[in-house]
DNA sequence: TATGAGTGAGTGAGTAGTTCCTCACTAAAC
DNA sequence: GTTTAGTGAGGAACTACTCACTCACTCATA
């Protein structure tokens, strides 16, 4: 479980890189419809084969294992996630500073909230592989903490100093902060296509969060 | 995936009935064992059976299928929640009324984190297959729904009544509570052993939730 | 008490099927 | 004509599951 070599495979295989061959782009399209409907380990790359119009030697061609297929598969994710991580040093994501309680939960909820509604199917294969995959699970903890320290603990210390948010150590108000998307993330794992947009989700959650998370 | 009949099973297998066959025994908590560790499908019946120190065939004189022998493993869970959906007809559960935010909340979430935190290895198991498994899901969705009207929403019916919740709808406020007692599961799954115990973290959990829901 | 028929939990070699992956090959592109 | 993209039959290793068999045990009969 090559997650570690995802940056390499980014560049080769993200979905939308118009310069990538038809076949290769099929195969994963392919995979991520099957691997989110079945999980990885149900689907058979003969399975993966005949989803994508291809023979299965193809998929062997342009991928050098199934794990290797599946790495390429959450690499739009892991990819998306290690630039925000990395955001650090980049100016318009670092730490802002908000003015008002309201302002930073609705950014943070807003964003998350579409990213969970755009990488639906990944995150849906990225959750069911992690679950008992210690590997594929520390890369995530290691990201979220890195956007943690990176950025979110700026923005809550600011706002704590001027008695804007909850006086509660900053691991905690994330958490809370995480479960309420998870929440949403849950929402549409379950019932697919019957579910609010981010649009309309997003202004509860924020004011449940405000509230929670209000200085007291 | 027969758990439509897990009640029978559940007579015949829960795990502390010391009239089990020792042998039955072993299977069942080597299969507990493993399916949490490796999941469902990445435990082959080859493999229970020497955690179990058993000959294989023994595994399919007590089990008749590996998916039975998942419903056995999964039924001391289902059936104490089935215990709960019945107890709409139990007095002692039911829809007490509460006279503050506090104790309602206190209540919920002090029973829920503890069932978490005696459940986990099963849980995951669940939350595991769920993903994947639409009759799985579909009966943890049911399940929940019938908690949530014939418990959840007269209490919170009746405190909505004296102004002593928000006044949001129903199921929202049951989402939200859902979602913060399940970031208490995902950090156990994520770090067993170095995690808060329910009674450190329940006190935290219901603070935050009695802020977020007080009333307007 | 000694015998032996009967029982059923336990066994593990075996089966049919599926898995991932390889490789000798062909067709197409440059 | 050489290189590359694509093929699909085939193999080794696994899978869930079966079944003919063993053997420690019970208990009615001699």
């Amino acid at each position: 479980m090559a997650i570690s070599k995802t940056f390499a495979l980014y560049q080769q295989n993200l979905n939308n890189d118009p310069t990538l061959p038809k076949k290769q782009k099929d195969i994963l399209q392919a995979s991520l419809k099957l691997f989110a409907a079945k999980g990885f380990h149900d689907t058979s790359t003969a399975d993966i084969a005949q989803a994508a119009g291809v023979a299965e030697g193809t998929v062997y061609k342009r991928f050098k294992t199934k794990d290797a297929l599946l790495s390429a598969v959450l690499s739009p994710l892991t990819s998306t996630v290690l630039a925000e991580t990395v955001a650090e040093f980049s100016e318009t994501t670092l730490a802002k500073e908000y003015t008002t309680l309201h302002a930073f939960i609705s950014d943070v909820v807003t964003n998350r909230l579409a990213f969970v509604n755009d990488n639906l199917a990944t995150i849906k294969i990225l959750v069911g592989e992690a679950i008992y995959n210690t590997s594929i699970r520390n890369q995530i903890v290691s990201a979220m903490q890195a956007v943690l320290t990176n950025q979110y603990a700026h923005s809550v210390k600011a706002l704590q100093q001027k008695n804007l948010i909850v006086d509660w150590p900053i691991k905690l108000i994330f958490q809370y902060t995480i479960s309420s998307i998870g929440g949403y993330l849950v929402k549409q794992i379950t019932f697919p296509k019957q579910v609010n947009s981010p649009d309309e989700e997003a202004p509860q959650v924020i004011h449940f969060l405000e509230k929670g998370l209000a200085p007291e």
